[in-house]
DNA sequence: CATTTGGTTTCCGCCCAGTGGAAGACAGTA
DNA sequence: TACTGTCTTCCACTGGGCGGAAACCAAATG
């Protein structure tokens, strides 16, 4: 029975971003296999679909055989943003050259920090988060500073979810984190000590774009320093200042492709 | 007649590629109209199609009702060459910072030069260039370096083809940029002088990797410091050798999703 | 308030692009 | 040679995609 055992109601959209997004769960390139797999595909329909897409170069075949997210896909997905990315990285490297720590800024997607941009130094840190990467907001000293200036709704309906226990240190009760979260208001920074990850810690300042957060700027530093972090303050506090005024004139709706919700 | 005037031959793939690609021509967030006209479809068409992605988020609406490229697009091309461009970033770092001047790093995408990083100050300066963004192999110092290192058959169908002039000094003569091409290759960088933007100039050195060559990496400078240019070339020289240490453990085939032709 | 203008959303019956099981080709490996 | 895992091609069936048309909506205009 040919064509006959079809899954009724799947779009071919929905197929052709199934096996794009089916790359980002496992690192590295995948076979025909991998993909079919990962996307819930039949093998034939994925074979199809892949041939297309490297065709339009969204994916790239090497040597071996295997696929991988085409350089297309990255060109593309360049414009995302671009306004804020442009006109925020010669600050955030400002940050990073004036401290010598990792430097990173990040939105909220969600219910999750997105990390937007962020500027490293050859020295080795362990490193949880990436460019393009996602966290939990309670986690982070990012997080938590944009989730402290969030509007009250937003705030709210993050307590009232399950909150991942990332390390032994992170914080997951509610009622203990809300009044950090209060904390972190008054005080105008948050931090975090080994709460993402064993070995780091991390200081973090808002960045408000029209009275609203619009993202939080940080510092990941190695644990041992974590006593010491506040000493970055001033330099975090001025350089969000500048972010914020470079940024007053972009229109908030072409910041990020989020769907606010 | 319903359905009766379809375009035939057409894939479902290739009108969502389409849809995303329109966003490439045009800046700033687009009309469903301006989308469908864009990728050439019919509006209703584009209608269904524009909507599910902007369900998946791949577009996203802005409060105008205009669409524009969405987050988890971006999000999923982070991954495409990240080896590549999270080893290298660190010294294109370094080379602003010890440079003071605009820092890039390009690989040859077909036909022409793509941009894949580049660093820079808050001081203005004529930008031709874009992370994502591709010019003309020979008006570049980028391109014309990685061209003088290409391999042989490559630099030859390259000067077959009509070169376009970019500005009035953009050298064009096939027989010329040979020479050009053989002298750079013999002294181990290359320069342009307004050649693509009126107001900068640029040098550049190749990186190599598993003796092919992988890269060029350039600085731009403003046109009134042409002359003194080669000043930088130690330092060019020093970070181009370091990225090419921090990168031959990367399988070539990682390294980017281009399919090489 | 009626009208025009410029855009977005919904509708619906036709029909071909998409489908996927199966068989064939291919490359390692035992 | 047989086996195994993977990729590629084939092909007849069929329902998801199609897109013209009409309804809808909002803002500008008379």
């Amino acid at each position: 029975m040919a064509g006959g055992n079809r899954e009724p109601g799947r779009t071919v959209t929905s197929k052709v971003l199934a096996i794009l997004e089916a790359f980002e769960q496992s690192r590295g390139a995948l076979s025909l296999t991998d993909i079919a797999e990962g996307s819930g595909l039949p093998l034939s329909t994925t074979h199809r679909l892949v041939a297309e897409l490297t065709d339009w170069g969204f994916l790239s075949r090497s040597a071996t055989g295997r696929y991988q997210l085409g350089i297309r896909l990255w060109e593309l997905a360049q414009n995302t943003g671009r306004q804020l990315r442009d006109a925020a990285r010669p600050f955030v490297q400002d940050l990073f050259s004036l401290t010598g720590e990792t430097a990173q800024l990040a939105v909220r997607a969600g219910h999750e920090v997105l990390y937007i941009e962020r500027i490293y130094g050859t020295k080795r840190v362990p490193r949880a988060s990436r460019v393009g990467g996602r966290l939990p907001m309670h986690a982070t000293a990012v997080g938590k500073v944009i989730l402290a200036f969030e509007e009250e709704w937003v705030r709210t309906a993050y307590l009232n979810r399950d909150l991942e226990q990332t390390t032994p240190h992170t914080h997951t009760n509610p009622r203990r984190l809300a009044e950090e979260l209060e904390q972190i208001r008054e005080q105008g920074y948050a931090t975090t000590l080994e709460e993402v990850r064993l070995g780091s810690c991390s200081i973090a300042v808002p960045v408000f774009h029209t009275g609203r957060i619009g993202a939080g700027l940080g510092l990941v530093l190695a644990s041992a320093q974590g006593a010491s972090m506040t000493r970055h303050l001033p330099v975090l506090l001025g350089v969000s200042a500048q972010i914020e005024r470079a940024t007053v004139h972009i229109p908030l709706e072409s910041l990020l492709g989020i769907n606010r919700r």
